[in-house]
RNA sequence: GGUCUCGUAGCUCAGCAGGAUAGAGCACCGGAUUCCUAAUCCGGGGGUCGUGGGUUCGAAUCCCGCCGAGAUCACCA
């Protein structure tokens, strides 16, 4: 149950029934949320505000009129005009014992919704070059994207994780020529590496397996058919790699799509650009160079483009480069009708700083392959700077100078990495420091909220330890006397639980899951808070040794906020232990 | 030069599809431990929300200009 939503239905219905003047589009503009001063209640809203003015009233008068409609109704205690016409209400208990029951029987669907009504979505996000194994940079938007699609699968989506593999092009080519070198190192000849090779010593164990399996018979070859058949094997070793290095933040994509199977005589790419050609998206034209930066090599010449502006991209886009072949984009443009085809009318890319330039053309992609009928949402994850005791810094043990994702992911753990990704928006840059990640104290949020976990599991154990005779199983709790939670101090906490359908809801919408370890957090911090309160005033600790029953009540209050914390940490995909080490 | 993102307390950042006196953590100051794990809690000081306009009953939030920081700019993927 959402409290919220349960409430903006009956003011939405009262509104129609004591403004019938209103129109539908006026009412939809209503918003009921909890005020940011909680003195001012538990419900806020601006309905009076909204509707006054188109029906030339004063707000205040309308104002009235509504609280006079809510003024007996039992689930509130109070209900009163404030401000400029805001209307604000205080719940009476029985609500916040049904939030309390809701949670309780719905368990790990407290909070999951049909918001996305099973629409399908596609998220692609990672699809880093398989050229060898992931670095940090790319590893925020690995968590992002993994973290979005569970957050929308959660609120009713039938999502789709999807990873693009560049697997054509001249840098695969050059990483089979890399790995070529590994072979013939690895059949004892010595080798040095010229620059723009893979120098990384990811691929001495590919050189292995090609000596291993070929022994000598590549030597013989010529070097671009050798570089061919090293190819194959180290693009699949690198996605193997990948793979691992991802499944250790326990990242798993549901589809591997290959660039390559776009390619060739009656691919994606040719028919999508007989497609284009025919709706009149394509032509022969010149585009003007960059201005302020001209490229050394510019050459301005006569090329196919893809009428990118009329679907509010910059500039035309280049589909076919000067040697012939497809462009990056053509492919992308191709890749992209192909998911429209498969199904998708949402489409969510999550890419690195470094694309902020790719977005518009992205759009215009989806919309021209989609003739208006899909959405393209880009999310660009933000630079990550890496210090430690805030000094910049660079670790490397696999792969020259970059510090890669098993490097992070060992030093300070897949939860904590994943966490501190998550706790901040993904479109400002933000500092990793290690040193604060791997602090076990309040300062640190992984462990704080953590710690607010085990600490409901540790009381349940203190309450078998000092009333072995209270049966707190699931049904005992379930049959808990709820109305016996009264204090104003537990109260408070199940308004914070009654804010997590909302807070998903919300953070699904706007596709922001940093709001789901903000709000994880601050309900750590309100039951941390409510905890501390036993210290002063016995009388609110929840094991009391004189009230078996009260005991029990507070134990479902107790169960049904380690219930919340799992759930949201579910969705961030950070463990929740039953107890710290 | 174009495009995109960001600019909120000394520091790191929230601010929920414009709302009522702008919040949290760190740091700083002062408290709480015979008692459910002090890995925690309570209190205090500290901000012209980069800046100037505009829209609105109402702007940190939306629009425009300017300043500053970062990213990016055909024929790489």
């Amino acid at each position: 149950m959402d409290v919220f939503a349960l409430f903006s239905a009956r003011i939405g219905n009262a509104m129609q029934v004591l403004f019938p003047q209103a129109g539908a589009d006026l009412l939809a503009r209503i918003v009921v949320e909890p005020p940011r001063d909680p003195a001012h209640g538990d419900l806020s809203t601006n309905a009076a505000m909204v509707v006054a003015k188109p029906l030339g009233m004063n707000p205040r008068e309308v104002a009235n009129t509504l609280v006079e409609h809510f003024r007996h109704d039992a689930d509130v205690t109070s209900v009163e005009v404030a401000g400029p016409g805001f209307i604000n209400f205080r719940l009476a208990a029985p609500i916040w014992h049904q939030v309390l029951r809701s949670i309780a029987e719905l368990g790990d669907d407290y909070g999951r919704s049909t918001l996305g009504q099973g629409e399908a979505v596609n998220i692609e996000y990672v699809s880093a070059n398989p050229t060898g194994p992931m670095h940090v940079g790319h590893t925020r938007g690995a968590v992002f994207g993994d973290t979005l699609a569970s957050l929308m699968a959660y609120s009713g989506y039938e999502v789709t994780r999807e990873y693009y593999i560049n697997d054509t092009g001249g840098q695969t080519i050059t990483l089979g020529r890399s790995a070529l070198l590994r072979y013939r190192e690895a059949l004892g000849e010595t080798i040095e590496i010229p620059s723009g090779f893979y120098p990384g010593d990811y691929l001495i164990p590919v050189g292995q397996a090609l000596a291993a399996e070929h022994g000598r018979s590549l030597l013989d070859m010529p070097e671009h058919e050798a570089a061919l058949i090293a190819r194959e094997k180290a693009l699949a070793a690198m996605m193997d790699l990948i793979r691992a290095d991802l499944a250790q933040l326990n990242i798993h994509h549901d589809v591997f799509f290959s660039e390559r199977t776009l390619h060739g005589a009656g691919g994606d790419i040719e028919l999508t650009l007989a497609w284009l050609r025919e709706m009149g998206m394509i032509y022969e034209g010149r585009l003007e160079a960059p201005k302020g930066k001209t490229p050394d090599e510019w050459e301005d010449r006569e090329q196919t483009l893809f009428r990118a502006t009329d679907y509010g991209d910059d500039v035309d886009r280049p589909l076919i480069k000067s040697d012939g072949s497809y462009t990056y984009f053509a492919a992308d443009i191709a890749y992209h009708r192909n998911k429209f085809l498969r199904g998708f009318k949402h489409m969510i890319n999550v890419l690195g700083a470094d694309h902020s330039g790719y977005v518009k053309r992205l759009q215009a992609a989806t919309k021209a392959v989609s003739l208006n009928a899909a959405d393209m949402d880009v999310r660009i994850c933000q630079l990550v700077r890496l210090l430690k005791n805030g000094e910049p810094f660079k670790m490397s043990k696999r792969s020259g100078d970059l510090v890669t994702l098993a490097d992070v992911v060992e030093e300070v753990g897949a939860d904590a990495t994943r966490f501190m990704l998550l706790y901040r928006r993904n479109d400002a840059a933000m500092d990793f420091d290690f040193a604060v990640v791997k602090e076990q104290t309040k300062d640190n949020p992984v462990f704080y909220v953590q710690y607010a976990h085990a600490r409901t599991h540790s009381i349940f154990k203190t309450a078998a330890r000092d009333l072995p005779a209270l049966d707190v199983s699931r049904s005992a709790l379930a049959a808990a006397d709820i109305e016996r939670i009264a204090t104003p101090a537990e109260l408070d906490l199940v308004r914070v639980l009654a804010a997590w359908p909302r807070t998903v809801a919300a953070a699904a919408v706007a596709h922001e899951p940093h709001r789901i370890a903000f709000y994880v957090h601050e309900l750590a911090a309100a039951f941390h808070g409510f905890w501390a309160k036993g210290k002063d005033d016995p009388q609110l600790r929840f094991v009391n040794f004189d009230d078996p029953m009260l005991t029990l009540a507070r134990l479902a209050l107790v169960d049904a906020v380690r219930q919340v914390i799992l759930n949201a940490l579910a969705i961030l995909g950070v463990s929740a232990p039953e107890e710290l080490s």
